[in-house]
DNA sequence: AGCTGACCATGACAGTTGTCATGGCGGGGC
DNA sequence: GCCCCGCCATGACAACTGTCATGGTCAGCT
């Protein structure tokens, strides 16, 4: 009776090192590999897969995507997030997406392996830390107005650009920028929309 | 005679993940592991490491720097940057540095290993495609200081406050930004910062 | 010595941005 | 029904930003 995992992660050399990590465990199969999260649900219904690893940053389709897609039509099938930044903003979305355990890739082999057991056995993981700082952060204060337009604001635009592509008044899109910055406690468009982004916000 | 190779990577799982997968070379023996730059330069004194594989990004002394060190003190060790984005501008300095390899996380188990084997003959690896899109972009056109200004820009700040932590004039700044603005292309310090940071510049 | 280029600075100007007061519109909750 | 909230809009104001002209210092090069 060993658990048969998927490992999905664009990058070649994570994913086979992965792969080649977890062979090392007597109870741990790794039975299949995606370069993106199309190709992970895919694999999940074919495979029979019991634990998927599942990196955030992907193409096509991206990690907190896939995992709601598997949630909905693999429920049998425990998702783990395994992502480089320790993005509270992340943790969110991959809990509201179904996923069963959030680790970054800074921690040590063993604990991801016994991530694995602990969630094939129905157990939540996620990393300490992380759900810490995730509950000191409060929730989302944005309006989608509001992140709508800090999500263009990421990019540089200007008031005007913003408002054409948004089909608004330029004036509107200020006063949304104005309230987006009071409650991110920012004094710019720029770190406002840097701070929303890094606590997962957008 | 096995090839004596050293990991370093600041995330664990990537670490661990690519010493199990060189592990499985028989040519190949990864001798030891480190988690920063400093530690790394250290090692490959002490187990007299004939290939480095190296990351960018690492805490107290950043992959480019730590090559360069043992380059000028153990010339005989050669360094692979291993990094996750295919930016122009690592490629580059990681050149300048003394590495003799550099490819991107995205390439397959196998090629890494024939890269360790050729830079480990005396021959250079490198990306092809980064290769070619290193010479599209041509050279960094950015001063010291336009790089300075940028990078801060980048994170939001007020002309005011980067003029205090530069110890220069509101004018001054100004005038940098503006010229870096010209020199990228921009319309904007943000979009500056963000194009310059794309092409590595900064 | 003369030239060039990076660097620093000042002042002036137009344009953009952040804030505020004010108001209309619509939906949800008491 | 009334109130609150999100949304959209306008107008005005102060502050900030990007550009330009100008001029100074200093290092490197011919």
């Amino acid at each position: 009776m060993t658990i048969r995992v998927l490992v999905a992660d664009d990058q070649a050399l994570v994913r086979q090192g992965l792969a080649a990590l977890l062979s090392l465990e007597a109870d741990i199969d790794v039975v299949a590999e995606a370069a993106d999260g199309l190709h992970a649900t895919q694999l999940v219904a074919e495979h029979s897969i019991d634990v998927c690893l599942m990196d955030v940053q992907m193409p096509h389709l991206d990690g907190i995507a896939a995992t709601k897609r598997i949630a909905e039509t693999n429920p049998n099938c425990a998702v783990i997030i395994v992502t480089t930044f320790g993005r509270t903003g992340y943790l969110k979305q991959a809990l509201a997406a179904g996923a069963r355990g959030f680790v970054v890739k800074d921690t040590p082999a063993a604990q991801l392996a016994e991530a694995i057991r602990k969630v094939h056995r129905g157990l939540r993981v996620v990393d300490p830390e992380l759900a810490a700082a995730s509950l000191s952060e409060g929730t989302n204060p944005l309006s989608d107005r509001e992140k709508e337009v800090l999500r263009h604001a990421l990019t540089g635009d200007t008031v005007a650009a913003i408002a054409h592509t948004l089909h608004l008044t330029a004036g509107t899109v200020r006063n949304h920028l104005s309230s987006a910055i009071q409650k991110t406690g920012a004094i710019n468009r720029v770190q406002a929309a840097r701070t929303a982004a890094e606590r997962g916000w957008l």
